[in-house]
RNA sequence: GCGGACGUGGUGAAAUUGGUAAACACAACGGACUUAAAAUCCGUCGGCCCGAAUGGGCCUUGCCGGUUCAAGCCCGGCCGUCCGCACCA
């Protein structure tokens, strides 16, 4: 008679089991004798409150991971913990008037109590939190030695202030001018501010992701466009009149196109540009035209339609190899930010320049001769040509290509004192300060003798004070005098703390390697780099491109042995779960557990009003599309939840939720453990022996798994299942015993890494010894996976039309003889002329007739 | 504008060295069991056509062309969708 599993019950009762057993905790070097390590990490999870299924579906992969390398003999650490600071918690704070801290530790309980539920193979030994007195004080160890190291400066800058959350943004956390958290648009501000010299390690972390071969492309292109590198050409314009005080030797450009020098215009002055605001100090037009270009906004829209304006600045600058001069203008398209501040046009090839030409009527001269032009008759319309071609109007530069003008011209500026060869990067240095309260203090004091004086490691932890009220906007920290004050550790005068903290992406930048272990240390040196990291896309310039500067900074600063500076030697980047979205008539959005959908069109359960079903997006609350795992653990249990996420669909794409996707994954929970509940109790899965379907099956079934796994195709390993689990289903009539045990057996240890309950229960009943989830990988007999005979299709002038059996080791001869002894097959060649036979051993043959 | 990814049945998708397109699942339909329902099990399931039938033929991976004995996969050109960056000289 038949039972039905019951997840409700199995599941609290293994994971006591392997609670007890103490499976999951990674064994320090000393015991892990000959095993190789893996070190399998997920990015560790904001504490918001509650898990989302989006947070099952990433911890599923990583989980499948770190089991099936675990089943292969792998010592592995899989570590969690929490990305504790942040705007939530101070929010929360001023809404509900409870304090940053205590509202974060609740949260991280009541969701370690979700992450529990799970069965997770994780080792929570190593848990520990952002906010973490203990973790934070480490950080700020660390800043102290990054400062010694001069990889961390201060210095007063134009910064990204976000008016709602009142703190400064990094440019990378700004999104189409608006604030990435906060949404709001982002304003420019002058402030002093801390700087990390991630730029120091522009061209290192370029190089290093060449090496990062097991990295998404499209997350290594990002970086490089995001860190942009570009070679060219610094170089000065001397003044061909009155050179303006202070800038004697000429105004500084740069270029990557020296090539087409001959054909200079004019020069362009950013607005910002210090030459600019000094002229501006006793020119009303030239300093209202500074305001114009401040009011154009910063959002791709304003970009786009932003008309070039410019103003005439009166000077003029001598041209480096030709007897002529350039006007210098203004002109608001030129950013302050990137290279000089300064460039000089050239409007034939550069479609910008060009626009300001004609409005401006200045000199349009092509250099560039593009082949099958004429050069006497080519002229520039109003698209400026930045293709290949011959360069030309060009004194010494005519006729050469363009990367070899580039360099002649180089050289000539060169030889001529003006400039030199120069590489120019879009990334620059990382601002990490905050003016929020629930973050990791900076350690260091602000003393009116010594100016600011770093905090000696012996006076570390720097705490955040207990003590804070939120009912006025701004950082508490700035008014809490109490704390703020303080001896200057050098003088032992009266100082004041820095009230700034650090962004929380420092938090992040670093955590995988305190999983490992603090310091410096053996084990630290043992685990690192992570062999498997698994994350969202969101974060592809973001976090990972800091923990890349982090890892290199740590090693520079002695902190950590990482050659060649990579954290992260493999990176998975999974999809999201999605879900229809609902909307009445009235537009309010409708949850998935609010409709009724049993008959024909959807509508409202509580009132009737009718439904329409919308897009299919990523889970989300303000859409109310969101299922809670909770509400699905409680019904068909955690197996379930976390098959579903990873059979649909590829890992790196969006999977769709769904009721009755969930239900089948549910149904192949029952009719895995039907197959179990049919095998005769004392079946010994190690008799099997001998050559059959089933053992066949089975063999190959475990080869495709594992494969699948190794590739990230999980959905792939999922479907295998499904195929293996249906077939035994059918040979439980005439079936050997101890082959159907011997399936059993290799299945449990298959399912483990995905419904890690189940097959726990599969495996008890099959009254295997210790714990599925000990248990090591199937070994599989190669002499299974070979074939004695083939069946190969055949086709005549690539039309399938037919299939042989041959034996495997057949040579192309035999057949090729077989195949034209075939009746079925030489009635498709009816008296036509074979020209030639391909015979692909193994694969295919493809008969030629004419 | 620049860079990248993708486009296959009603749906999610397989086909990871150029070699049988549509595995596996969802939905749908038909049937069995049942007083009934649920659950479960069995079957059909890309399109068009021929045949009473076992069966057979033609077409089909966004569109057009190319390479090849053979193309979902390689090359060229379009169209569309999504993602990232964006006045970066």
């Amino acid at each position: 008679m038949s039972t039905r599993y019951n997840p409700q019950d199995a599941e609290p009762k293994w994971r006591e089991a392997w609670d007890k057993a103490d499976v999951y905790r990674a064994k320090p070097p000393e015991e892990a004798g000959d095993a190789p390590k893996a070190y399998i990490l997920e990015m560790f999870p904001y504490p918001s409150g509650r898990l989302h299924m989006g947070h099952v579906r990433n911890y599923a992969m990583g989980d499948v991971i770190a089991r099936f390398r675990k089943a292969q003999g792998y010592n592995v650490l899989h570590p969690m913990g929490w990305d504790a600071f942040g705007m939530p918690a101070e929010n929360a704070a001023m809404k509900q008037g409870v304090h940053p801290g205590e509202w974060t530790y609740k949260n991280i309980a009541d969701m370690r109590a979700q992450f529990m539920k799970l069965g997770l193979s994780l080792d929570w030994s190593r848990e520990f939190a952002t906010c973490d007195p203990e973790y934070y004080g480490s950080q700020q160890a660390l800043f102290l030695d990054f400062y010694e190291k001069g990889l961390i400066y201060r210095k007063a800058s134009k910064v990204n202030w976000d008016p709602v959350d009142q703190t400064v943004l990094a440019n990378e956390q700004v999104i189409d001018g608006k604030g990435w958290r906060s949404g709001a648009p982002v304003e420019q501000r002058e402030l002093t501010q801390w700087f990390f010299k991630i730029t120091d390690y522009a061209d290192d972390l370029i190089a290093g992701l060449e090496s990062l071969d097991r990295w998404p492309d499209k997350v290594r292109t990002m970086q490089a466009n995001w860190i942009g590198r570009s070679e060219g050409l610094q170089m000065r314009f001397e003044w061909a009149g009155q050179a303006p005080a202070g800038y004697e030797g000429g105004v500084e450009i740069f270029t990557t196109r020296p090539d087409t020098l001959y054909g200079a215009s004019f020069i362009a002055l950013s607005p910002d540009h210090p030459l600019t605001v000094e002229m501006a100090t006793d020119n009303e037009a030239l300093e209202a035209f500074r305001a114009d270009c401040a009011k154009v906004g910063t959002s791709e829209e304003a970009i786009e339609k932003a008309e070039k304006i410019g103003f005439d600045t009166g000077l003029t600058v001598k041209h480096p190899f030709e007897d002529r001069e350039l006007p210098v203008w203004v002109a608001n398209f030129v950013l302050m930010g990137y290279g000089t501040g300064a460039i000089f046009a050239c409007p034939a090839h550069d479609q910008r320049d060009l626009d300001f030409a004609r409005k401006y009527d200045l000199s349009v001269i092509p250099v560039v001769l593009p082949s099958g032009e004429d050069a006497a008759t080519y002229e520039i319309g109003k698209e400026a040509f930045a293709g290949p071609g011959r360069i030309y109007n060009s004194g010494v530069l005519t006729g050469k290509s363009i990367e070899d003008a580039k360099a002649a011209a180089i050289e000539a500026i060169e030889s001529a004192c003006l400039g030199s060869r120069t590489v120019n990067y879009r990334l620059r240095d990382w601002g990490v300060s905050r003016q929020r309260y629930w973050g990791c203090p900076i350690p260091v004091v602000h003393c009116d003798t010594c100016g600011i004086v770093p905090l000696p490691k012996s006076e570390l932890p720097v705490r955040l004070p207990d003590e804070v009220s939120f009912d006025i906007p701004g950082n508490p920290l700035e008014r809490d005098t109490d704390w703020k004050s303080c001896t200057c550790p050098k003088c032992g005068g009266v100082a004041t703390r820095e009230t700034d903290t650090l962004d929380t992406f420092v938090d992040s930048s670093w955590y995988y390697s305190r999983f490992a272990s603090e310091g410096n240390s053996a084990e630290r040196t043992y685990w690192m780099p992570v062999d498997q990291y698994v994350g969202g896309v969101e974060h592809a310039v973001l976090h990972l491109l800091y923990a890349r500067f982090f890892t290199r900074a740590m090693r520079d600063a002695g902190q950590l042995d990482l050659p060649g500076g990579e954290p992260f030697a493999g990176l998975f980047t999974q999809g999201m779960v999605t879900h229809e979205t609902y909307k009445t008539d009235a537009g309010d959005w409708i949850s998935p557990d609010e409709l009724n959908l049993s008959n024909g069109s959807p509508t409202v359960k509580a009132t009737g009003e009718a439904v329409t079903i919308g897009a299919i997006e990523k889970m989300s609350k303000s859409k109310r599309n969101t299922v809670d795992p909770d509400d699905i653990i409680a019904r068909y249990g955690a197996d379930v939840a976390r098959l579903f996420t990873l059979s649909d669909s590829p890992p790196e794409r969006d999977v769709e939720w769904t009721q009755s996707g969930v239900e089948g994954a549910a149904r192949f929970a029952q009719r895995v453990w039907a197959v179990f509940d049919a095998l005769p109790y004392g079946a010994d899965p190690t008799a099997a022996n001998g050559d059959n379907d089933l053992r066949r099956l089975s063999h190959k079934s475990v080869a495709n798994i594992q494969e699948a796994i190794e590739g990230f195709r999980f959905n792939s390993a999922v479907a295998s299942l499904y195929e293996w689990v249906n077939a035994l289903k059918k040979a439980e009539s005439g079936a050997d015993l101890e082959d159907r045990a011997e399936a059993c057996s290799f299945l449990a240890r298959c399912l483990v890494v995905f419904t890690p309950h189940l097959a726990e229960e599969c495996w008890s009943r099959l009254g295997a010894s210790g714990l599925v989830v000990e248990a090591p990988w199937p070994e599989i007999d190669p002499k299974l996976l070979v074939q004695d005979t083939l069946t190969l299709p055949v086709q005549v002038n690539g039309k399938k039309r037919g299939e042989i059996n041959v034996p495997a080791d057949a040579g192309g001869d035999v057949i090729e003889a077989l195949v034209m002894a075939d009746s079925a097959i030489s009635a498709h060649l009816d008296g036509k002329t074979v020209k030639k036979v391909i015979v692909v051993p193994k694969r295919i043959v493809n008969i030629v007739v004419g």
